[in-house]
DNA sequence: AATTAAATTTCGCCT
DNA sequence: AGGCGAAGTTTAATT
């Protein structure tokens, strides 16, 4: 079970109260939860005003702040992290908060005039996040495991990063023709085709051989396919999943091979 | 004073009391914060698993979910609105929370081994939010006091929406020359002038007259400048807070007008 | 420090 | 519903 000192909780508690545990809170760099009635004031690469309203406060001890509404996943207002704060109790009654952020230069005030609560909690995180089936981990399954994008492909270059001039990844077919392949993670636009058809130009006009241009995503966007055809390009389906297990499975044949040597 | 009911909190509680408050905010219809210990898996656009840790996880009445770790500003996992949501107590004892979002269908699970705190809250906030100096606002600023771009500019043509081939703004200067107008709220960079110059070119070609582009921004980028010279575009520029109050000045003349008229 | 591209981008607007 | 462009985009990687 947690410790009593990790959490510290006031209900409708007065703005003085309010305040001490605020400035508690910063002291000792814990995650900050208020909720209550604010007004916003933000102004830096914009301004914007958010006039009253009920709200939840977030900031955390890097120094993010989070303004958020009761709906939609965004916030309202937000400073990134390395803001710093000060609270104090206004002339006029209210608790105000002002966060300042350099580079850029901006500055948030939030004001409550009534608080429901007040959280104050020593949050110890070190559990790691992973993400997968990004568009690099797409690459990287092709390149281990060819036959995903066709029987017999055989690559010979690739680049980490898509510049334009610059394909994803090439290779020869089957039958010794030169591959050009376009990786798209998500549904391939009109754009993926042409900037493909693009690339595709000078490298036809410098190896004097037969090009055959793929964009490989999990689907195709509206009249893509027709664009395709109609500039000679192909189309190969693959499922950002499929690589993501394809991956998976590759480190634990690693993992046991691994386990095998040793 | 906020009426009672509007808040429940609940600290350190049992698994089985957390899960019946979180039940009760789903119902209610009520935002819910939970802070304690969880992992979390999500499968959707991609896939993504987050080891145990001490995070905050936010559910608003609208169906959209937060899940911040103790640091930076981005949640670690996420639910745009819409989607569903469904509380359980696992086999193994944990509280997981369940999200389902169709369009695009994806999941995301989060399990609470602990929880150090539920608030379930009944937020009321109709407070108008405004932003102010956006790109358009700069647009509407420029055409409303035209001097603001240039002493005798006559605006006389605008796009909503810049896309390729179309010009923010074209008008004619004080001595009769074609002007056109390319407005960037930010820093412009060398990719808005090659843009701007890619615009003017078709036009150049049609209308067979003297042809200014311009490129108005707070501040230009690194070389940027040397590249507008170098292909014979200028520079204007023009601060948004400036467009700000020029919106804001005009807000209070037409609101008195309208007093005066009436 | 500046630039560039990707993001589970989101969001709004328009077709 | 899909596509396009902007965002106080943020973030990470690369120059």
């Amino acid at each position: 079970m947690a410790q009593p000192n990790k959490l510290s909780v006031l209900t409708q508690p007065s703005l003085a109260e309010a305040a001490k545990l605020i400035e508690k809170a910063f002291a000792q760099r814990r995650t900050l939860i208020v909720a209550g009635t604010c007004h916003v004031n933000y102004v830096g690469r914009a301004s914007s005003t958010l006039e009253p309203g009920e709200r939840i406060l977030i900031i955390k001890s890097d120094g993010s702040l989070l303004v958020h509404r009761p709906v939609g996943y965004e916030p309202v207002n937000w400073q990134p992290a390395g803001s710093v704060f000060h609270v104090r109790l206004k002339d006029d009654g209210d608790l105000e908060i002002h966060g300042i952020r350099q580079t850029p230069r901006e500055n948030v005030k939030v004001a409550f005039k009534d608080v429901l609560m007040v959280s104050a909690l020593a949050l110890d995180d070190s559990g790691e996040f992973v993400l997968y089936a990004s568009e690099d981990d797409m690459h990287r399954a092709i390149l281990l495991k060819p036959e995903l994008f066709e029987e017999g492909f055989k690559p010979i270059s690739w680049e980490k990063k898509t510049e334009p001039g610059f394909v994803d990844i090439y290779g020869e077919d089957k039958n010794g023709k030169l591959v050009i392949v376009e990786v798209k993670r998500k549904t391939a636009s009109k754009e993926a085709a042409l900037q493909l058809a693009k690339y595709i130009e000078p490298i036809k006009a410098k190896v004097n051989r037969e090009v055959r241009a793929v964009l490989v995503a999990p689907s195709l966007g509206k009249d893509v396919q027709r664009l395709l055809v109609s500039m000679g390009l192909e189309f190969k389906a693959l499922d950002p999943k499929q690589c993501a297990e394809v991956l998976k499975k590759a480190e634990l044949t690693k993992l046991e091979s691994f386990f095998n040597q040793t």
